[in-house]
DNA sequence: ACTTATTTTTAGACTAATCTAAAAATAAGT
DNA sequence: ACTTATTTTTAGATTAGTCTAAAAATAAGT
């Protein structure tokens, strides 16, 4: 698989679920940032690869090939992050730019040491669960922090957002994986959180609440 | 710089003496395991880039840009091999496919913590220098086992050769970076040498003795 | 110096990925 | 159901890097 390949491959795993949902061609081109007629030509080379389904008109969706590709690929991502963040001090901002040319290298052995070298990592710096050499991850119990109930304990386990000025945000407002909110209170009117957490008070918009996933766990 | 050009200012540095040397343009393909056609267009390429001196039918040497662009991807080459070796158990017959991958990833941060991360190594596991930031590298003192004297006690600082049957052969007969050698013997019918080291007795072949380097310094 | 051999360059064509513009299919609105 | 709007596909062109085959320049041999 060639780099672009596989950058689509990724892109049609985001879009459906998974890729087992039927994405247009339009949005693959969208994501891609490229034009829908040139996501038409990689839609087809990527069929005759037998790495998509694909019918003329109905859109693209991954083939149980298709999605080990592309949970290879994610799985290589997520791992670097790990690295960086833990190793060379990156923020959480700042990985996704060289962890998507990271993921690109091509090497069982090196993946599988690095893989080790951070002790088998089960979430990336986002949250995110890395996929195992078989594709397999586990797929946590969350909930987005909006839809969570008042008095309770919550505990930070990811993000969905994953901008740098989400990200930066969060940091300046020292939220990270892990953290402990309670919601203490509710505003009907635009639907703001006042939220408990390191002992300090803090009111987010619902935008930002619609962003960060909370474990239901505890 | 694309992929590919980055890989033919690498193969003109290794050429000439640090790219200063001007080089054939036959040499040039060859190194690339290419045609002559292929690389008379790329060196035009390169030339308009202000990245090597080129004229028609003398061959190409690096500008003072194109050494430094040259020192920068040998500098990443080198680190992550180190990081394979010492981080993820990689020998050093291993490492050269995969840092010859690593070495295209563009991010000045990523470099610069790994550096610190290694604890800013000066050789490479195969005793190459690596570079600093501004290209900057001590070539040491070091002459080939072939041409040492008798009596003399020298140390293994490099490796000419870095084939995978050759790194083999070294690992094989407990040859390593730091080794000492002495001498205890030249065979004037094919330059063969007897080797003492580890308490051990060896004989080498001049071919072997041609790529081994050792320090003169003791 | 003149012929032959080698090296290097040019010319034209190919592949992967992209683009624009136009055509075809599907979806939506009344 | 028929027109309009949108989406998707096709057709043809472009760029980076490569190739083969032929032409031009340089080097070598006598």
């Amino acid at each position: 698989m060639t780099l672009t390949e596989e950058n689509y491959i990724k892109g049609i795993y985001h879009l459906g679920k998974q890729g087992k949902e039927s994405v247009s061609t339009n949005a693959v081109a969208k994501a891609m940032k490229t034009k829908a007629s040139s996501a038409t030509d990689m839609i087809k080379k990527l069929s005759d690869k037998q790495l998509v389904n694909y019918v003329k008109y109905q859109g693209v969706s991954l083939t149980a090939q298709g999605q080990l590709a592309a949970k290879n690929i994610i799985r290589k991502h997520r791992l670097w992050e790990v690295f960086l963040v833990e190793k060379l001090n990156f923020t959480w901002d700042e990985v996704h730019d060289v962890a998507e040319q990271l993921e690109h290298i091509k090497s069982e052995k090196l993946i599988n040491e690095l893989d080790a070298f951070l002790n088998f990592p089960k979430y990336d710096p986002h949250g995110d669960p890395i996929p195992d050499k078989n594709g397999n991850f586990n797929s946590i119990d969350k909930i987005i922090l909006a839809n969570a109930e008042l008095k309770k304990i919550y505990k930070c386990v990811g993000v969905k957002d994953t901008s740098t000025d989400f990200l930066r945000y969060l940091d300046t407002n020292k939220i990270a994986l892990g953290t402990l909110f309670e919601v203490i209170h509710k505003e009907p009117f635009d639907n703001s959180l006042k939220l408990m957490y390191n002992n300090t008070e803090l009111v987010v918009s619902q935008h930002v609440a619609k962003n960060i996933f909370v474990s239901i766990e505890l």
